[in-house]
DNA sequence: CGTGCAATTGATCTAACTCAACCAACGTGG
DNA sequence: CCACGTTGGTTGAGTTAGATCAATTGCACG
């Protein structure tokens, strides 16, 4: 939980397996100079670490280049609420541009590396690059509407589906024939995140398996009924 | 909550009272001839009608010029949820922009006037206005802020006094002498918006009147203790 | 092979929900 | 102009989903 000096390593987009999902990499549109003027360096953090606090100055949006990490709002009376999750290929910071400052906290949840985006020059590109700021604002709305997913006058059991089913959305997209998927984070994280107890979310998992839904022990968990779990979200997944 | 065909009127953006927050208005950087050709008509809608409804396709955002606004998603076993709330000088529809369809039905609660703006129009411009594109990642970014300010797993108070919060930051900003404002909505949809039932708040508001912290009868409200209730809200705002 | 954190399970408790009655404001039509 | 229906708000009583507290087990890692 503690926030020490950042190690950078060099890194090219090219070689990058989410580069697809976090910036428009065809390199025929932006010159690789121009480009690595504006995505950095890659960071590498362990797992537990901060990658920025609250309240610090905005400059950067952060791509998730592999590992996950939760966004992190302190009370002030001292109660965490994670206000979001960030997986591979997203971008880590849209919250940021309109306040000039980072809202919450960024905590690791497993190791991570990540990538450096300067707003500044990522703007003064996109002035030039129109597919560059359509990516931009796609990948803002797709965040919208991940935030709306969870209904707050819900049951456990719907929330917890419509957590789930966001998770595999945005983890396994396309969607893979893989049914099997590892969470990032513990119980309590995902309670405190859609508005339950880590106990209810526990409770609530047995209630899934005890209806052969999913199976799941620890933080692995194999969706047996798909088809099941849209229906309790209620959502409008595909 | 019948849709019918929708009123179109002429509209001109100079004489508009929210054009300041809606988009960048500066005639010198956008040629009246341009613009025009993005900001198509001015809508009238009544109280308690559908702007557009859940799935159809998105072509445009909508800007808010006067009245209020709620985006509803219906559960397929009836229920409804409650999005979000858009206000004057507010853009309607960047959750749309990453599936293509709009995800709720969005509906009037009181008489509006909303303006269309073409999203692809508005992307053309945009590519040759660095302006306009730092204003939408600005109002997209702040909507992100104001969804994510309502913590799930917190109690009734906090949640409402939140939700208040929220709402007059947006209504009254920058923030003017007055201390006392009209809701739009009813009890019931801020409960469903920030999931209480609507007993539970009036029972949080006959509270608050209880402590001192402000004073309401039906739809307008006096914020007495500003101070008290961002308190309560534990949360950020100045 | 402990040590410590996370997950599970059970027992109680409570904040908020539901149901119901009542009131106030408002619009409509006779 | 008033009777009436409708809609929204308030208040009370009883119920419940999920929280809290506590004890136990499981597991990962040094």
């Amino acid at each position: 939980m503690h926030s020490h000096p950042l190690p950078y390593c060099e890194v090219k987009c090219e070689h990058c397996a989410v580069a697809r999902l976090c910036l428009p990499m065809t390199a025929e549109e932006i010159p690789d100079v121009v480009f690595d003027n504006v995505v950095k360096r890659k960071i590498i953090l362990k797992a537990g670490n901060a990658l920025f606090r609250s309240n610090h100055p905005f400059k950067s949006f952060y791509a998730v280049r592999s590992g996950f990490l939760k966004s992190v709002l302190i009370t002030k009376d001292g109660r965490e609420q994670i206000t979001g999750f960030y997986f591979p290929g997203e971008l880590i910071g849209f919250d940021a541009v309109n306040s000039g400052y980072y809202n919450a906290t960024l905590e690791t949840l497993t190791d991570c590396e990540v990538c450096e985006i300067s707003y500044g020059k990522m703007m003064e590109l996109s002035n030039t690059t129109p597919s560059l700021q359509k990516h931009i604002i796609k990948l803002m709305s797709q965040r919208i509407s991940h935030i709306t997913c969870i209904r707050p006058n819900s049951q456990a059991k719907e929330k917890l589906a419509s957590f789930l089913l966001n998770f595999i959305n945005r983890i396994d997209r396309p969607r893979q024939t893989q049914k099997t998927y590892t969470l990032p984070m513990k119980r309590s994280d995902i309670g405190n995140h859609i508005g339950l107890s880590a106990e209810t979310v526990t409770r609530t998992l047995t209630i899934l398996k005890q209806e052969n839904i999913l199976s799941c022990s620890g933080k692995t968990i194999t969706i047996l009924d798909f088809r099941a779990l849209q229906i309790i979200s209620c959502s409008t997944y595909d």
